[in-house]
Formats: structure tokens, sequence, C-alpha cells
DNA sequence: ACCTGAACACCGTTCAAGT
DNA sequence: ACCTGAACACCGTTCAAGT
């Protein structure tokens, strides 16, 4: 399977079943065979690793959302697409916040991914928009603010931050969808 | 001062500092002058001295927050606080990532600040609703989706993801300005 | 090209002991 | 009540060496 693959494989598992402290080096090289520092000899330090699992996430999730219909109302795609990745930070999220989390230099892979990624959802933003769908403007800038609020939203809801129960629900769809009842009150 | 102050104050500086990975308990020890074990004398591992330090953030947060001037017209108050939590985010981003980090035990002060914090706004924003100067609905709710705008947004930016550079120019202010045009437009 | 084993400096935490 | 010093198991990383 190429140990390299392995190796990030085993580094998103452990990310999953233990938590951040649970990725260790050593962990990662146990439970791929090999000897402790042996993934040393495929990523320059920790970080590297951890950023191929992150780029490696993000490069899944362009993937998810080109698979997205493209048949599809505009404005059906764009929602499809944050729910894309609403699911995957709530079903994942250790990865999403490891994803998403600080990086201490910045890493060729994870940037053009991210890169990739973003780029797929400003474009059916566009469209959207085109489509009379989405109120005009710039669709990096619109794309922005969808961005951000299915991102902090799910930041707060995975922090604890949200307080689903009682009457102020607000899980992370609820606040997406709000934006979009906003939205449509100024499209064309 | 108090030793246990001490050791928050320590820890917040180093985080600022080096960043997460320079907070170590002997760290904060040798910062303080005492020996590399004192700190488990103050906390009972190394997550409560974090712990603390996100605590009293959250509480000068509030505290900030009930400072905004109440003679102000309502709406421009939740704008206010709004950026009081936004700058701090900027201005010390350490502080921010860990406040709204991962936790793997609920703490009481932590939660209690939180909620407090969260309840100053709440408040602000059901006020300006009866103004009607936002639309109604669940204060809660709406103070959800703006807490969601910004803090998405402060944490995009943060890891490099909202690309300011561009005409997709869109940093945290500008994102939230462009939700208060849309609320704007449904007030009543 | 890829891996091993020993070694180093560092870490969180425990424990017995001191004032 | 608060702190110390030794000790333990663990960690990332380096290095010399092996195939």
């Amino acid at each position: 399977m190429g140990t390299r693959l392995a190796m990030v494989e085993a580094a998103a598992g452990l990310l999953d079943r233990e938590g951040p402290a649970g990725v260790t080096l050593r962990a990662v090289a146990k439970a791929v065979g090999v000897s402790h520092n042996a993934p040393l000899k495929h990523f320059r330090d920790k970080e590297a690793l951890l950023a191929a699992v992150a780029a490696a996430e993000l490069r899944k999730l362009a993937e998810a959302r080109l698979a997205v219909s493209p048949t599809l109302a505009p404005l059906t795609r764009v929602k499809r697409m944050l729910m894309v990745k609403m699911r995957w930070a709530l079903l994942r999220p250790q990865r999403f916040k490891l994803t998403y989390g600080a990086w201490s230099r910045p890493d060729e892979d994870l940037s053009h991914a991210a890169h990739e990624a973003r780029e797929i959802f400003v474009q059916a933003v566009a469209n959207a928009q085109s489509a009379g769908e989405l109120p005009k403007g710039d669709p990096e800038r619109v794309a922005s603010l969808m961005r951000a609020i299915t991102h902090g939203a799910v930041d707060l809801a995975l922090s604890g931050h949200l307080d689903r129960k009682g009457k102020g629900r607000a899980d992370p769809q609820d606040l997406i969808e709000d934006l979009f009842v906003l939205l449509a009150a100024r499209k064309g």
C-alpha cells in the first residue's frame, strides 16, 4: 500500500479514536509496524505528517463537492456543498479541528488542497448568482460569508458553545438555513 | 500576588509568545520561580491550568462587553460587542484558539464564564429586537447566527483560509457588516 | 531508497519528604 | 497549606549504521 500512505491513514485513525494527544509518531510507527523513527524518513517532522492528513481531508472534501450533481438547481448545489463540509466536520470533529488548526509554517499540498476546495465552492456561488438565485456582488465575498457561518457554527457546536437544548435551539444546519432565508430576501 | 494567579498569567504570556507548544508546566514553573512540579499543587493537571487561562479570558470578554456604553443605540451596542470579541481574537489569536479549543472534560469556571459572556450578548440582541432594530424571533438564535459569523470569520482568517488579498477581499469585519446589511433588510 | 537501535533533551505526572 | 527533588514512562528528533 505504500508505507507513507499507511502512516497518513494510521495517523487519521489515531486522531479519531484518541484525539490529538494520541497521535504520536511512535504510535503511528507501531500501527504501521515499523520502528519508532521510521515516520521521519517520510515526513520531515510530526507537523508534516499532520499536514498530510489535513491535505488528504481537503482533497476528499473537494471531491465530494465535485460529486454534487450539476443538474441540481444552482442554489441547491451551493447548499449541498455547505452540507458536505458541515457533515464532515460533525462526523470527524478531530480531523476538522486539525485541518483548520494552527500550522507553524505553510504547507504546499495543504494550501493547494484548500484552494481547490474553496474554488469549487466559489464557482457554485457564482453560478447561483448568474441564475439570479443569490444577491449579486463579488462571489468570493458571498462565498466567504457562507463559509464563515458554516465554519463558525460547526466550531461553536463542537466546543459546546452553541447550547442546542432549550428554546435557543440552533444547530449548525439551522444557522445555515437562517442565512439563506436572509439571502433569499435580497436575491436578484 | 498569589502563586496561582502568577501561574495563569505566566501561562498566558508563554502562549502568546511561543504558541501552545511553549506552554509547559515546567516553563510556567520556571517563569514563576518555583520547582517544576509546583503547578500541580494548584491545578490537578495541565489542562486545568489551561482552562483557568481560558476562563480568565472569557471573564475579561464579559467585562469588556458590559463596558459597552448602554446609552448607545441598541443595534450599535450589539455590533460593538461583536467587535470586542473580534478584536480580542485577532489581537490574541492563541488565547482565542485555546479558549474555543477542545477540552477533554467540562470545567466549571470555564463553562460559567462562557455562559456569562453569552448572556450579556443575547440580552443586547433582545434589546435591539425590542427596539425594532433587528428582525423578531428567538434572540438566542439571532445571537447564535451573529456569533457563528464572527467566530467563523475570525477562525478562517487566523488559519489563512480567508484570502484577504485580491478582489475577494473579506476580512472578518467586512463579513460581519455583510450580515448586518442582510438583517437590516428584514428588520421590524 | 528505506529502515533500525541507541541516544538526547524534554515533557506530564507521581511520590515521599520537607517547612 | 505549600513546596521540593528524585523518579517514571513517554515524547520528538538526531545520528551512525545496516540492507
